[in-house]
DNA sequence: GCGAGGTGCTTTATACTTCAACCATCACCT
DNA sequence: AGGTGATGGTTGAAGTATAAAGCACCTCGC
């Protein structure tokens, strides 16, 4: 879409146009690294988490019951290798647990330990307090005028995209994928 | 999601209102997964480069008579550790070039080299086109309404935090600084 | 039964990221 | 000069992230 064209001068609002999408997304980014950096050094220093390990540990509270490896990974949009890392360390501290799928063989079944949801929930409400203050920039109009735009622009992402956890059409590899190695020139 | 309580009083306002900072935070950071995601996978797919790279080189072509590595790690706001590790790959694709600083020995100068100016251009292209369609889902009206809220929200942030760059008041750990590794319960 | 293909998880290789320590150089001050 | 402290850059350890390959288990069809 709008592919400049040297005409008149609706020319010049047409390429503003295109660069305040480009405006937008970088004036987000930095929103997001400032945002990411102070929650992220706020929960190390507070209670020696991760923020990744935080988020894992947050899917797990709002799901009691336990979840796969497959969930956690559609949940926090990473991929499965990701997860298997994050839990592995946060096993290893005693946070969560595994155990097998009482049905399926495959499946690993993830929960919260009691010393997690302990923890979990001093840290939860330090980290909903931080969030708190960081969007304090904004009025509480503007917050929900922001949630709306997100909720637009996620639909529209959800509709372009094909699914966040959809593979591609027949499984694993139907084809010889082809590879870009670094080497690559 | 918002399990609401039907009684209009006051209070349950608050809690919402307090509530709201966490849910639009919670959709932006899907909304930037999925973009970052898209973003990530394509310039690998189509140009062999990492989005971190293209960032780098962004900026560089931004300013053609170089930067220094301090600058870099400014304007990317990330550590000057990780700019390192960025510029060492983009050097030894011969698209960065560093070469020490005329008057000052401590610094580095890094610049595009010219096979870096003519990829790098071939990759903004498609870039900014996946970025507007990534976008595509806000009218200009409201791309417009988002760029003024982030510039708010970048306001107030800039405020609140002493500045990315800034040091601790007094230079490098003056004092003895409280580590937390992994072991500590 | 049993084999083919799909699914769930882990592993490996590579790259990004932070934090904190380290080194070299510079600036300033006496 | 010479020393002190700040600054620019790199390094190393730990953790996060993807892509791709591999393995175990399940399902379905015959």
């Amino acid at each position: 879409m709008t592919s400049v064209r040297r005409v008149a001068d609706l020319e010049s609002r047409v390429v503003d146009n295109d660069h305040e999408a480009l405006r937008v997304w970088l004036r987000w980014l930095s929103c997001s690294q400032r945002i990411q950096q102070a929650l992220r050094s706020r929960l190390l220093r507070q209670f020696h988490v991760t923020l990744p390990q935080f988020d894992l540990m947050a899917q797990l509270e709002r799901h009691p019951g336990g979840l796969t490896m497959r969930e956690l990974s559609h949940l926090l949009m990473v991929t499965g290798g990701n997860v298997t890392g994050v839990t592995d360390r946060l096993e290893a501290e005693r946070l969560v647990a595994r155990r097998p799928h009482p049905t399926d063989g495959r499946r690993t079944s993830v929960r919260l330990t009691d010393a997690g949801v302990r923890a979990f929930r001093k840290m939860a409400a330090g980290h909903e307090q931080w969030v708190i203050e960081l969007f304090d920039g904004w009025s509480t109009r503007q917050r929900r005028e922001a949630h709306v735009l997100l909720g637009a622009l996620e639909q529209h992402l959800t509709a372009m995209a094909p699914a966040a956890g959809r593979r591609s059409r027949g499984g694993r590899a139907t084809v010889a994928r082809p590879r870009y190695p670094r080497e690559v020139r």
